[in-house]
DNA sequence: TGAAATGTTGGGGCG
DNA sequence: ACGCCCCAACATTTC
């Protein structure tokens, strides 16, 4: 907390994962400053893996939200490009600073960088300092008993949940000022981070508000209703109870902290169960479950966690992965999710498991290039969560659903996607089949397929693998990891 | 946060 | 009435 002799003086705030105005600790610490010049850094700088092109347009999107608050705040968003080192210290200098705030980022290459340029900025003199990020624990901070970290999912969140008590909510600034000497801004439009050519980003228009304000519309649309039955129905892509939030938290639009206490002061109102309830903030735990885990393991996004499967058989990717990534592997409930993904930059939880399954075990795809995909093209891709989770279906991962637990797609289907709503949705060429073939098109009989205008090979492919062959496939290559422990 | 194979049980048809 | 077979339903084991 800086004392008065800080009335006089201007902090440089950089935003980063955390664009928003409430609930922002480094935000209410710089209103404390007579004037305070906000930047958002496109970083030059190569050691952060750049942001895919989904995250991009949601980043455009954000930013114009977060210009907009901090413009009608008084205290403008300043947008330049560079080495955040170089950017931040001719910044300081321009406006006559020497603080510079920001909220941390846990775990990887980003918290790599963010240490590194504290340690650097504070030997050039600057007084540098970081609040809380957007996380409920700090991961370094949470130890099993015999102090090493967590590798088991449910005795990690068990801690976290024990000792879990919410901070007091943080003063959101009603004004800011800016410096008469406020620096030149670059324009967002420049940027170029929407597609112009081809524009694939319709479907990400229709789907989703980014901002601050979207982020919360999103939370309370989710407690007024999809939390109400989300512990079984969380699982239904056919249905509408997952919250959609992944992206705003991505963002750093909203917190989980927040969620968390708008949670508190729902329940007993309508908002879900007791049981929903605690599913839903089990589902965030597995977010702070991969922080935890990119922080104690950095290259968990190129490196397996479990090294015996270095040697793993995978196949070259050769046509299969582009047949996956189109959404057109023949198997119905995989290619729903790969065109739900490739339309609204989002993909169903329960289908991205089925989906990665299918690349990783029927199709002996590295999990890499489906992490690489799911990077490109998720608008909530995550450097934690996203290669933890790939890992995690693939078999090499912490807690890891062992290799030998391979979806059967066409029962995935059947289960959670009964009445093939979501699968006519995103593959409408085969929605006249009767619910009986939904899931499985190559089974029904020819009169059958005609009568729904379908001719298997040429209107929809025929599967890519025989399921039967690609599951003892994948379970004789499962052996060489057996061998190996 | 599986699926498939294998094992067990019990009711009903039938000689 | 009884044994035998079939098989659905459920449980257990294996991958």
């Amino acid at each position: 907390m800086p004392d008065t002799s800080d009335k006089k003086k201007t902090a440089l705030l950089w935003f980063r994962e955390d664009l928003r105005i409430a609930e922002n600790a480094a935000l209410s610490a710089a209103s404390k400053y007579s004037a305070v010049v906000p930047v958002f850094i496109r970083t030059t700088q190569t050691k952060m893996r750049s942001n895919g092109a989904a995250r991009d347009w949601w980043l455009h999107k954000s930013l114009e939200g977060l210009s907009k608050s901090l413009d009608e705040l008084g205290a403008p968003l300043i947008l330049t490009t560079g080495d955040p080192y170089v950017v931040l210290g001719e910044l300081a200098k321009k406006c006559h600073t020497e603080t510079i705030l920001w909220n941390r980022r846990y775990g990887g290459a980003a918290a790599e960088l963010d240490e590194e340029l504290a340690d650097r900025l504070t030997d050039d003199g600057f007084d540098v300092q970081t609040f809380p990020g957007a996380l409920l624990h700090d991961p370094a901070a949470i130890k099993t008993g015999s102090g090493k970290f967590y590798k088991v999912f449910t005795p990690f969140w068990k801690a976290v949940e024990s000792d879990l008590e919410l901070p007091d909510s943080i003063p959101q600034p009603e004004k800011l000022s800016s410096p008469s000497n406020t620096p030149k801004s670059e324009k967002l439009s420049e940027w170029n981070l929407l597609p112009s050519e081809p524009d694939w980003a319709g479907g990400l228009r229709d789907t989703w508000t980014p901002g601050e304000a979207g982020a919360h519309e999103r939370l309370k649309s989710f407690l007024d209703g999809g939390i109400t039955g989300y512990a079984s129905g969380r699982d239904r892509p056919d249905g509408e109870n997952t919250s959609r939030l992944s992206p705003h938290l991505a963002a750093g639009e909203i917190t989980p902290v927040q969620i968390f206490r708008a949670l508190d002061n729902a329940s007993g109102k309508g908002s879900g169960s007791n049981e929903d309830q605690a599913v839903f903030r089990k589902e965030i735990g597995w977010r702070e479950f991969s922080h935890h885990l990119l922080v104690h393991s950095p290259k968990i996004d190129s490196e397996n966690f479990d090294d015996r499967f270095d040697d793993f058989p995978w196949n070259d990717a050769g046509d299969d992965l582009g047949a996956w990534q189109k959404g057109m592997t023949g198997y119905p409930i995989v290619d729903a999710g790969m065109r739900e993904l490739w339309q609204t930059g989002w993909m169903h939880n329960r289908v991205r498991m089925i989906v990665a399954s299918f690349l990783t075990k029927h199709l002996l795809i590295h999990w890499k290039k489906g992490e690489d995909w799911f990077w490109d093209t998720l608008v909530d891709a995550d450097s934690a969560s996203n290669p933890s989770n790939w890992q995690w279906v693939a078999g090499s991962g912490a807690d890891a659903a062992p290799y030998f637990r391979i979806f059967n797609p066409i029962i995935q289907g059947e289960k959670f996607d009964p009445d093939g709503i979501y699968v006519r949705e995103y593959v409408p060429e085969i929605a006249a089949l009767p619910d009986k073939y939904i899931h499985h098109p190559w089974d029904a009989p020819n009169d059958v397929l005609e009568d729904a205008g379908i001719t298997l090979g040429e209107t929809y492919p025929k599967p890519i693998v025989d399921h039967k062959e690609a599951r003892e496939r994948a379970l004789s290559a499962f052996d060489t990891i057996k061998e190996a422990s």
